[in-house]
DNA sequence: GTGTATATCTCGGGG
DNA sequence: CCCCGAGGTATACAC
């Protein structure tokens, strides 16, 4: 990893065309290739970047970095207060817990807590819009709908969400229109939005579309497993 | 700005859980308090961060950073190999062209490009679910649909993307149905998403919904405003 | 502050 | 390769 510190101006000509005065600031430029260029502030994203692959032609107070796709970065460096390089070696990479994949893995395990007799289909129900993260069966007919033309569904979409909004609402409509048309699935389909949070804007739309919404506890949910595995 | 290079790990814990293993990386400190610890590669985004606002409490070989939202950001530094610090200054920020803004600039500008007679009403008409980014009135009732349930619309609601995908034709939609409603529009409104470049499935989607596709050109249209400013 | 929309989003997965 | 969806998205703006 290269860090230049430096009095700089910056072109960026390529999806749109922006333009940095001259300033001091961080040129970044890491193994692959990918250069950003930081001020002293606004949260991690740089001011302007290239990422990789590129090609830069360096050539004394001004740099050129292009991409296959025409896009163009060129920096002007007008005064050079430092400029050091590192060596730092491939990183073992980062490991998340706590994101909608393992809402979804949890949540697989215990299709009950949507309704008694739910059992689970699949994860990722693929349709023509995209996969459905989970698709339940009714093996007891006691679906619990709030609207009549969904009342009796045999089987149920559910759409996880950290947070839902609006978006998640639409994103279930949309695929319950074409679970409605999967000739292997006896329409309706049941939807529910299921999230640690919801707005009240995304409730009032999923009630008005005939989705029932679930709050689900993440925490709870870890530790209904441990409960559950305990039982063996 | 500071800079520490430094073998070391990473603890985050607050929307989500996430660790870092020991390795040598960046630390970035900016002068707002916001702290990104980066790896050698992977374009701009850091592995890990803590935003400003936060609170850093410094120990030789501890950073514990945590912010008012119960974020807690937590590097354990091994073998600091430099740290260096300095002044940048304020930036004078960055100045774009050829945004979506932009494009909805231009194309307030020559409403009449999506039918005969159209004339603008407004730019960012507010509905309850937010603002449509143009509502044009056929003053020749001459607009051309689609679909035969929106034909002889009086008014077009044209949603604008530098890139149309699905969310589009769902924004769209959601400002149609609203104005739909809308006591000062006379129903149905037609919808048109004007865009650079539009996904097939947004194109299908739209058309099953009765909005019409246009494809715009940025650099035609900013020809076509200098070709009409020079008849004055 | 919440909610909505944009972004040179970045990043990963699947067809 | 494109498309879609998630993100500790970040960021701006309106209510």
């Amino acid at each position: 990893m290269r860090l230049v510190i430096a009095r700089c101006t910056v072109e960026y000509d390529g999806r749109l065309e922006a333009h940095l005065p001259e300033a001091v600031r961080l040129v970044m430029v890491k193994a692959d290739g990918c250069v950003a260029i930081h001020a002293d502030g606004g949260a991690y994203k740089p001011l302007n970047w290239m990422n990789a692959p590129n090609v830069r032609r360096e050539e004394p107070g001004r740099w050129e970095i292009a991409n296959a796709a025409g896009e163009r970065l060129v920096i002007t460096l007008h005064e050079v207060l430092s400029d050091t390089s590192w060596e730092l070696g491939l990183d073992p990479g980062l490991r998340k817990d706590g994101v909608e994949a393992h809402l979804q893995e949890l949540l697989a395990e215990v299709p009950h807590l949507f309704g008694d007799g739910l059992t689970l289909v699949r994860r990722e129900y693929p349709t023509a819009l995209g996969p459905v993260d989970l698709l339940l069966r009714d093996t007891a007919g006691a679906v619990v709908a709030v609207e009549v033309d969904r009342a009796g569904a045999a089987h149920v979409a559910v759409e996880i969400k950290r947070h839902a909004t609006i978006e998640a609402v639409e994103q279930l409509a949309r695929y319950l229109e074409f679970l409605d048309r999967d000739s292997s699935l006896a329409p309706p389909v049941q939807g529910i939005l299921a999230a640690q949070t919801i707005t009240p804007q995304a409730r009032t739309l999923a009630t008005s579309r005939g989705i029932r919404c679930v709050v689900v506890d993440y925490d709870e949910l870890r530790g209904l497993r441990r409960d559950e595995l305990r039982l063996f």
